[in-house]
RNA sequence: UCUAUCAGCCGGCUAUCGUUCCAACCCCGGUUGGAAAGGAAAGUCCGGACAGCAAAGGGCGACACACCGGUUAAGCGCCGGCUUCCCGCGAAGGCGGGAAAGAGAAAGUGCCACAGAAAAUAACUACCUCCUCAGUAAUGUGGGGGAAAAGGUGAAAAUGUGAGGUAAAAGCUCACGGUCCCGGAUAGUAAUAUCGGGGAUGGGUAAACCUUGUGUGCUGUAAUGCCACGUAUAUCAACGUUCGAGGGCGGCUCGUCCGAUCCCCGCAGUAUUGUGGGGAACGUUGAAGGGUAGGCAGCAAGAUUGUAACAGUAAUGUUGCAGCUAGAUAAAUGAUGGCCGUUCUCACAGUAAUGUGAGGAUAACAGAAUCCGGCUUAUGGCUGAUAGAAUUU
């Protein structure tokens, strides 16, 4: 058969410039799939996908809650999210993503894991309907 | 068994999929190996290291600190001692524990709730005395003065007791005390204690202003140094132009800004040239502005960690031996299982300790961001030591 599937998150398929951030923000367009907002650009200079992910300290006052909630998020996208990599090669884009947690408490792993499902399958679908405009 | 204090530890092994850094290897983005949060990493409250900027000297102001000695790189920390106050024990000398907002109230100003006549230039009642009036008188009315000894109030009422003294009294005088000041002896490094001498007799409050003494330049690792990149006769103002092409500003970079120099014009000269003006270029200062926010160093071997011995009442120090122990930058150290251990609940067996089975939990407070020494705050469980209390034998 095809060899095994491999889920690699590595620094080069982070959002990690403020630059990049910032233009995220700034210009992207964003859907929200409660408890989690997402920003999404159809650009991105340095890799095929990059994505981030933050929570508001507004929210979580303590960093130790912060950091679990987006140690969640990581890896619920890490393990769903080479379907949104093939559907863009096909479509030959370049997307940056980035997702906040707005809900105002800790989720469990299986939520998490069930909402990135769904957020990851309508990135899927945009990328899709931009392929179709640029076909015709 | 419970409570308090101190010290130590926070599950172990393993499977799958991953993260950051380091090293090695090669097919150059993969493989293998190693390392990867805390006692508070927190608050950012003190003190330093390190770095940059500033800097003649003095005064005013502001802020901090305030018994003594030791300790330390340093400190408002820590250790030991002194004084005062509080609690307990004791017949007492004293002992044990705790706290201190521990310089000055005799430089000045302010304030002192309620109660009380009055809370600081004390006369309400009661006391003494003088005058007036009434009355034979005792005495009483009104007014003036003396007087802090008595009363009650209060957290606090003008230094306590006794004697003299007086119309009644009063540190008014005397004796013994209390408190404070000055100078002395003894003990102690010192704070201070004890003893004796002289003087004074002023209520409390400085966590009220204040006074005295001592100390303090400012900013912080986004410090700071370096590299790369960006745009190109492309801002304005002032002053200026030689031995060499850089300097300065900003977190960084560009640009503004300027020089050597170059160009143009006038005048003198045949000419090299001299001189004057203008422009460009560039330097310094100031004002305003655009872009970028990437990389490296700082940045992980140190007031280092563990342990032993020695010195010291202790804080702490010295020496020996062994070890290397996170370095991310929208920020790594994780997710999901299994077994063992621990613990809780239920059922069964057993007098009981306990055993078997099933189910649950696996910890609280909390996540490095330049690094150390402290302080403060948040914290569940287990183990050990010490002290106290209760119960059983």
């Amino acid at each position: 058969m095809e060899d095994k599937q491999r889920y690699f998150l590595r620094k080069e398929n982070k959002l990690k410039s403020r630059k990049q951030i910032d233009a995220v923000f700034s210009r992207g367009k964003s859907f929200s799939v409660f408890p989690f907002k997402v920003i999404w650009l159809p650009a991105n200079e340095k890799a095929a996908l990059q994505a981030g992910v933050g929570v508001s300290s507004r929210n979580f006052k303590r960093a130790v809650d912060r950091n679990r909630i987006k140690r969640l998020m990581r890896e619920a996208y890490r393990l769903q999210k080479h379907e949104l990599e093939q559907s863009l090669q096909a479509a030959q884009q370049n997307l940056s993503v980035f997702v906040l947690y707005t809900g105002r408490e800790l989720p469990e792993y299986e939520l998490v894991f069930e909402k990135f499902t769904t957020i990851l399958n309508r990135l899927i679908k945009i990328t899709d309907a931009t392929k179709n405009q640029v076909d015709s």
